[in-house]
DNA sequence: GACAATAAGTTCACAAAATGAACCAATCAA
DNA sequence: TTGATTGGTTCATTTTGTGAACTTATTGTC
């Protein structure tokens, strides 16, 4: 499909955004003669196309970008009943929306999904010619190859070749991932990670989740387990977790754990958001509550930042509210545990997630296997 | 010097050991006849030589390996006073030894390394000729381009130019890089993580060191601090640390912090041995000492395996004695605080250094640059 | 002991990818 | 208007790699 050059090219305008030809043969190490070459053979195949100009002293130089319509993805989230599918442009930019049926069954599911490939696509006949891969999220351990699912407690799944079924059945090129990793790479692709090529995303919801971006690649660490701060242990001795262990973050700052907690100290808060508003009536067990959860969630980033010192920290969040005491409670939990050196050093930009993040997600990884190659060395 | 595909070939058998042409030409993607080229030319200027002939079916297949004098580094400790200055071979192996007059103002360094280089080069005609580089090795942050020391306490030094010092009195390629992470390459180059792509260093001594080595290659962050675990909080509201926090790993579980806390109990243990001995008595003080830096490390390693999931953490450590009490309250610590699906799964390495790891290390970050090129995507 | 079977490694004509130098193109500044 | 400046193209040449046929050195088998 691309040579290296090629791919090197889209890698490098994906994370900078149009440049020139002479900007990109700079970046790449190649001389403006191959540029020219390679700029012309893309634009023919429709891949690039030539934006704005840029007037300075000199010739005016022509910037390149991706064509959004170049191709297309189809990202499917397993993390929500019914498990929403989208059919995505290069850019992350959704073109269709559709549902498919309820169900736990890996044959099943990859039964429905090519049955509903024609539908999604019908309408958008560009996207049925240029449809480049499939990309499906979930919640559970992914191996190498971004095949089967090794584990899933979500799915109740083990050694599940997803992946090939969703080939088989649909005959489009598929790959899976862990929810959090497909965060990552959507964010490094699609937003506001683009030319950061270090950082770390953290994911709350009713799970702790989170992956890092290392040089510009998703890290997915040696048995596909990197990231899993969830059972990292914050409070040595604390509460049960449901897995075996004490004191996993995610018995002390996960929603599940927020919301039981609030439910343990008599308060009728069923969200986040309700218990900040108990909170800010003055109600000392919610201030409790939030205090506690921040405070985990700001040692466990501490910890990241010692440990990897990325160059960005992107926290996501189910239920918004970041910017009230919880948000504050973290920020400053984090501030205190890092290295005076680095405080302020790491920006920690959070985002509030709609439910297209994860169907975003899974196709970005499709579109990561598109611009980038596989995700293996 | 070396071409792409030259440089991947030196890569792949510094990984792997000794390799015939075929399997190279596999495991770079080449094919066999560019394979028989590139290894000629190797084997003409003297860096490849041919090893053993292994038999089976077929037409037995000639091993190439890296000859360990095709190149020479030197490798400076300024952890010491006096710095030790070594020459190594390809293999890590140290083919003469030297002491730099003491001194921590960069410039008379400068000028001690270029005074000594005649000395130790002395007697060994061939390293006089083939020298490809200095590395330097000391306790504190380094930027991006291995080349400025940005601070160190131990020293004294604020964006020091000691590489380039060093490069213009010596007329020698030098590069500069923190302890730890010059063990980590050390290790990935000539010891023990030589075919292990993603792994991370812990090293125990006065101060608590820590690096990571992902995907083959060294991980320094975004501002060169990752791995900077001595200053994470694993003790909240703890100790006050020079740091200017409380509860640092620094303060629990350093050589400096046992001492410290044996001297504190009325114990007279001068060392770690020392108190592994009380403890093997029965001294309800030692044993809580050891037990409290153990759990520590432990809880800390546990940290970076489910953070991370590395293929392996190697420990290094001064002061001997892991074998006893102490080693065996880290691994329970690593275990009792990774996701028991991981537990048993990252293999823990120990190591004991002797002074010449350092200098070591330091030479490695001269033949990591030589033989991978710099340390910069 | 001859001879297939097998696999490693080489050779060579050719193709692909990149380069350097010269050149054309489009602007600004004087 | 003209020169300086920078972007981009062309083309002959060099570098790098390939595929297929071939040579080489062994084991296994009849």
């Amino acid at each position: 499909m691309f040579n290296t050059s090629q791919r090197e090219l889209l890698r490098v305008i994906s994370e900078s955004g149009p440049l020139s030809r002479t900007d990109l043969a700079a970046a790449i190490g190649l001389s403006k003669a191959a540029m020219s070459g390679i700029a012309r053979e893309l634009i023919d195949r429709g891949v690039l196309h030539e934006t704005e100009t840029v007037y300075g002293q000199g010739r005016p130089s022509v910037l390149l970008d991706l064509k959004p319509e170049c191709a297309f993805f189809i990202g499917i989230s397993l993390l929500e009943d019914p498990a929403p599918m989208i059919l995505s442009d290069l850019n992350g930019n959704i073109i269709a929306r559709q549902q498919l049926p309820h169900s736990r069954d890996p044959k099943v599911i990859a039964n429905a999904i090519a049955y509903g490939l024609p539908e999604i696509l019908k309408g958008h006949p560009q996207a049925s010619s240029k449809l480049a891969g499939i990309g499906v999220a979930l919640s559970g351990f992914v191996d190498e190859k971004q095949a089967t699912c090794v584990q899933s407690t979500l799915l109740g799944w083990q050694d599940v070749p997803l992946a090939e079924f969703i080939r088989q059945a649909s005959g489009v090129d598929t790959f899976i991932e862990n929810d959090a990793k497909a965060v990552a790479v959507s964010e490094k692709l699609f937003g506001i990670a683009r030319d950061v090529p270090n950082f770390s995303i953290v994911s709350l919801g009713d799970g702790i989740g989170c992956a890092h971006v290392i040089d510009g690649r998703l890290y997915r660490g040696n048995h596909g387990g990197a990231g899993e701060i969830a059972h990292a242990t914050i409070e040595p001795g604390g509460a049960p977790c449901r897995c075996g262990k004490r004191g996993c973050l995610d018995t002390i700052a996960s929603m599940t754990a927020i919301k039981e907690m609030a439910r343990a100290a008599g308060l009728k808060c069923t969200s986040l958001s309700e218990l900040e508003e108990e909170a800010s009536l003055g109600t000392a067990e919610a201030i409790a509550i939030i205090h506690k959860a921040g405070a985990a969630i700001g040692l466990a980033i501490s910890h990241l930042i010692q440990m990897n010192d990325p160059g960005m920290i992107l926290v996501t969040h189910v239920e918004g509210s970041f910017e009230g005491l919880f948000g504050t409670v973290v920020q400053q939990a984090v501030e205190a545990n890092v290295l005076p050196r680095y405080a302020g050093q790491t920006p920690i930009r959070t985002r509030r997630v709609d439910s297209d993040v994860w169907a975003r997600g899974a196709a970005s990884i499709a579109a990561h296997n598109f611009l980038i190659g596989p995700n293996i060395s």
